[in-house]
DNA sequence: GTCTATAGAGCGATAGAC
DNA sequence: GTCTATCGCTCTATAGAC
């Protein structure tokens, strides 16, 4: 990968925190040139519009996270053990990169139409990674549910739930708060009444 | 009178449809005077900034939630059964009010922090009503959970996460909704947790 | 109570010097 | 690559006719 321009970098982080703090529309050209400490006209030379800007973060963000948590995960293990990686990878994700995901949950609307065609796209890559672990374990009967896709998105849901909160409690930590998760998607497809599988 | 209440209504519609769709940094005044096909300048005969108009659609859906939810619930029955009755009346209130929650869920930040401040404190005591019903099952022994904070925080982040996939899906009906995540809240609090030991 | 008209401020983006 | 300066536009809110 080339290296950037250390300005660029520089631009992606302030505009990172100020679009997660105030929402993309609330935040001005001046604003990101301000908090780098430059001229808001200087901002053109690296990127061509305020739009470029965000679809650059969130493209970004997307190619992480699915390495991050999709590429791990062991595809021959049994699903249940996939399923566990999925959620301790995706809330570890969520964790450690809580402006990013903020941004890519609030800011979809804010996209031009081509612009959030191109990044729902992507987002999909995401949610038939998490479908494909519940069908896998819906066929060897590891799991009970009545539809993948429904039980997919409830997961994403609960999970992403995380940095809405995870920010304002106290003592918790990540592995605290992943293993809450864990225990909670597990149990939200799993067989009742059937011995547990060994570890 | 007869006609300003009216008029006001109707103001108050639009901006809900367009404040839910666009966000409210979005839309402007002449976006809301388009809709109800007036001019701008009279918008604020009724209203005297945006947003009051914004601290107006909040208050009112945080009362009518409180009412179709929390009122409800039998404070005598069983935890699992109050419990039960919480998620399904939340459900059902969040299918029923899709732009209200939407709007709650997402404009917190555009408010003022006065009106922030009053907003969240009447938010807290939806998420008070849930943690009672938690720690009374807590109690009683008909819950198993770590702590009610983190378990009422979860199960509304699981919650909350229902308007935003259900608009998409097709066939399941709200009935069928509320029963997935009924089973998924009550699931979440009623199996012991066994600790796994690390590799 | 709604209209027309506009004030005053801030916006994204551009031009051109250096 | 950063600066100064500014264009053309949109915004919230107000003033005053009717």
């Amino acid at each position: 990968m080339a290296e950037e321009h250390r300005t660029k970098q520089v631009i992606r982080a302030a505009a990172r925190r100020l679009f997660a703090e105030h929402g993309y529309n609330a935040v001005s050209m001046r604003d990101i040139a301000q908090a780098i400490g430059k001229q808001p006209g200087g901002i053109y030379n690296h990127f061509p519009t305020k739009q470029s800007i965000l679809v650059d973060l969130m493209q970004e963000n997307l190619t992480r996270a699915h390495a991050a948590v999709i590429d791990p995960i062991n595809r021959s293990a049994a699903p249940e053990q996939q399923l566990e990686a999925f959620v301790r990878g995706h809330v570890q994700y969520h964790i450690d990169n809580p402006d990013d995901i903020f941004i890519a949950y609030m800011e979809l609307r804010s996209l031009d139409p081509e612009n959030a065609t191109q990044i729902m796209a992507e987002r999909d890559r995401y949610e038939v990674a998490l479908r494909a672990i519940l069908s896998a374990g819906l066929r060897d009967g590891g799991f009970k549910l009545s539809d993948p896709a429904i039980h997919a998105r409830s997961i994403l849901s609960m999970l992403g739930g995380v940095t809405v909160w995870f920010r304002e409690t106290g003592p918790q930590s990540p592995s605290d708060v992943a293993e809450c998760y864990v225990q909670a998607a597990l149990q939200s497809v799993a067989v009742p009444y059937t011995a547990k599988h060994e570890r």
